[in-house]
DNA sequence: CGAATCGTTGAAAGCAGTCAACTAGGGTGG
DNA sequence: CCACCCTAGTTGACTGCTTTCAACGATTCG
């Protein structure tokens, strides 16, 4: 597995893990920005997808691991990165082992919504270019359960589902769902 | 938060995060070795705190920052070892969102058997400092449905529970089980 | 010897999973 | 143009794994 480094420059890409059997674990979602490559290193299957079309800059693991070498400036930024990414992974561990499926969709609609934004877009209608089934396997959950919180949430007044996303009618009451 | 950076020299600890409301993840424990407060740097509620007795080796953090400055070689090992409890935090979200409670305690009873013994000890009896809740906390899973699935284990000759840990009597059996 | 804590076990409930049918778009080819 | 199919998503009925509630046993400690 000679992997590299990527910095993704455009579109959404989803970072998973497989076990034997296929079932599989989102372990995150990547968006423009975003740094990947720096846990596919380390032993174990590790995959990524493109969800959609993307553009990324790609780096060579050892011509890149020698550019470091010589920017000890830049490998703080890289360390700081990973620890950020640590701490997400933490915060994920807490959803997956603790929350309901109802917390566990209003967290992710929450926080993606909050990524989004962070890139400069509109924060009451949230796109969501991935699938159900991707929801499903971030959230530790089945489609159908994924299916069915939605369409609860939008019973409820919370959110609205519109074709490739939703529309968060009611921000606070998804907070409070999410609430960390 | 001023935290430090620790290296455990000798005992257990525990790494959890709390919910506002009480719930508890522990994202991992902390072994003779181990360094801590990466993450505890960043915002959010991580705590740590010891089983047992324990000796650590404290570094304020500036202090410290300030000495990594200039050893770029002792910067990549830090980051190395980021990038590793990354991998491992992945690990356990796939155990914690796709793996059914008699899977997540043989995985948790092989692996922390393998972190013994990579530490120099027996493979065959597994000491377990840490309580029933603990392991609860750590599999997202209740203190009654991981005694009765020891129970279970103990029953179908995996494992044999005794004071104060277990004894792997089949671990192939239970490797299955834990199959990555 | 209680009192307290930890762990185990039982019975019942509930949340999410499974199985299956149905709907809605979207693309393709006749 | 429309019939057809294929995929994604929704919904329903039911199952079942894990949780919840509760009692009991074991060990420790004051």
């Amino acid at each position: 597995m000679t992997t590299s480094f990527y910095n993704l420059l455009e579109g959404v890409m989803r970072l998973y893990k497989l076990l034997p059997d296929g079932r599989r674990q989102i372990v995150g979602f990547a968006l423009p920005g975003d740094f990947l490559g720096m846990t596919s290193s380390s032993r174990h299957n590790f995959s990524a997808d493109a969800i959609g079309p993307v553009v990324v800059c790609r780096f060579s693991r050892a011509p890149f691991a020698r550019f470091i070498d010589d920017k000890p400036h830049l490998l703080r930024r890289i360390n700081e990165l990973a620890v950020r990414e640590l701490g997400q992974a933490q915060d994920h561990m807490v959803l997956l082992g603790r929350r309901s499926a109802e917390e566990k969709v209003a967290t992710f609609l929450v926080g993606w919504r909050d990524r989004l934004a962070a890139l400069g877009g509109k924060t009451t209608t949230v796109p969501l270019p991935m699938s159900r089934q991707d929801i499903a396997d971030y959230l530790g959950l089945t489609i159908e359960t994924v299916s069915r919180t939605f369409t609860k949430l939008d019973r409820d007044g919370v959110i609205e589902i519109l074709p490739g996303g939703i529309s968060l009618l009611d921000p606070a009451r998804a907070e409070a769902l999410a609430a960390a």
